[in-house]
Formats: C-alpha cells, structure tokens, sequence
DNA sequence: CAACTGTACTATGTGACTTAGTACAGAAGG
DNA sequence: CCTTCTGTACTAAGTCACATAGTACAGTTG
C-alpha cells in the first residue's frame, strides 16, 4: 500500500490519510487482517508525526475499521458495521443526498447520473447480496 | 426559506449554511432569480456574524450559484455550471466514489445502494434530459 | 435625504491542526 | 535478560481557520 500527503492542501493531514486508508479497505486493496505499517514507519514514509498517524488509527479504530494489537501493531478489522440498521440507512440516506446535490448543481441529467453509478460500481468490494 | 445553525456542530457555521443553500436550489426550493435574506438579514435571523453570511454568499457566488447585485441584493443564478464536460465528469466520479467508500464501510450490498438511488433521485431538480 | 443593499478593512479571541519531545507498557527474538 | 520493535499518553509550542465586533464606504430605491 502507497499512501501519499499533499502538505499544501487544506484538508488536514490525518483527514487525508484516514480518507486513503478508508477507500483502500472499501475497495479491497486491504483485506482483512492484513497489517498496515507502524505509527513511527507511516510517519517516516509520509514524512509527517508520529502523533498525526496514531491520531488516525485511533479515528479508524473508533470506527471499528481498525483493530490495535499492543505491541504487535494495527491490522483491518473483519467487516460489519457496529450501527444499527435505521442509523446505517439514515447515514447512506445523507451522505447519498449530499452527492445528488452536487449532481444537480453541476447540470447533470437523472440518467447520467444512473450511468455513472452503473460504470463505477463495480470497483468496490462489496458485501455479498442476502 | 428557513435556514438553521447549529453553533454546537463541529462544521463550520459557514459551511453549514452554504451546504442548506446548495441543497435547496439543488431540491428547487430556491428557484433561478429567487431574492436570498440580505446579509444582515440573514445574520440576524440565524443569531450569527453578518461577515459569516457574507462569506457564504461570496463563496456560492464564486461557485457559479448566486450573482450579487450591489445595492439591490443576492440572487438565485440560473441553472449551468462553467466548467468543462470533463471537469465535470471528474469532480462526480470523485464525488461517487466517496459515497460508494462509505456504503462499502457501512456493510451495505451493491442493490441496496442501487434500491436507495432510485427511491432518491426524484426529490431532486435534475437538468432535463437530452 | 433616508434606509436599505453588498463590500472592505482592522482587531480580537478561540480552537483545530501539526510538530517536537519525552515517557511508559506490551510483544518478540537473540 | 536485554534489545528492539509495537501502540499509547502526556506536555509544550506555533500556525492558521473560524467567528465575532466594529467601522466605513459605495450602490439602489423611494
């Protein structure tokens, strides 16, 4: 796994790197149980703080996407959400909401909008269907 | 038009007023040429700095969304984005991928998320199609 | 002229963000 | 046991975004 920082940017450093690890889980570039690098070996590579990378992992580990082994190191939790259903949809609801916000402002058609979820759907690991 | 804050919230004041506007024109609960509060209008109404509200209506104008008229007030612009096709296919696909990070993570299935899009998609104001 | 509009500027205070440095506890290997 | 890795927990410092307050100026309307 390559991560990389754009300092310059306004986005905060630990929002970049927890967006990179969240979207490299969902994609199923890190599977499960796979490690990711050390607090002091991610801060070497990324040139950035120690404080900044554990920062992160706490966030992740918070979200139940991590899992911390003192001592041994940071690995990818199994899937599965710890939320409820409603509040697992009522989030999907919002976040789906924002994006079709930004469609409409941009002069996007229903239809085109329909195409681009069919053409980019396919790169996610998703969870099998019931 | 009612407008809430929540002074509380971790998001910045000036963001959450900028994205209830982006998503009431984007709903067309705000239509092209529709008059906005003035500045201290609005600023008063939402118990907030009238430079705060003055920020959002600069940025949104920036973005293409509303057109200011000194002296007379800020406006609702007509529907049409400036930037190019391919710019804007791009900042979408972004925008989706993002969305479908966050579903994955959530544990939903692929139709379910497609069950979602279809049962949103009408409540918003879409370009009409080609 | 009076009362509204948006805009520009300075000054101030708070808190998020990031870095640096130090220290401590758990795990693994020679 | 000792060394070296691991994550974690602090303190201290500096920068910058965010929000407020206040004043001032220019355009529009009646």
């Amino acid at each position: 796994m390559d991560f990389n920082i754009d300092v310059a940017s306004r986005t905060p450093i630990y929002r970049q790197l927890a967006e990179q690890i969240r979207a490299a889980i969902a994609r199923g570039r890190l599977q499960a149980n796979a490690r990711l690098p050390s607090v002091r070996d991610m801060s070497r590579r990324l040139v950035i703080n120690p404080n900044t990378v554990a920062r992160v992992y706490t966030e992740l580990e918070r979200d139940g996407l991590l899992v911390t082994r003192h001592g041994m190191g940071v690995f990818v939790a199994p899937p599965g959400s710890d939320l409820t259903k409603k509040a697992r949809r009522e989030r999907l609801a919002v976040l789906l909401d924002g994006f079709f916000t930004e469609a409409v402002l941009l002069g996007f058609t229903a239809d085109e909008v329909k195409e681009l979820v069919q053409d980019r759907v396919t790169q996610f690991q998703w969870q099998a269907g019931a």
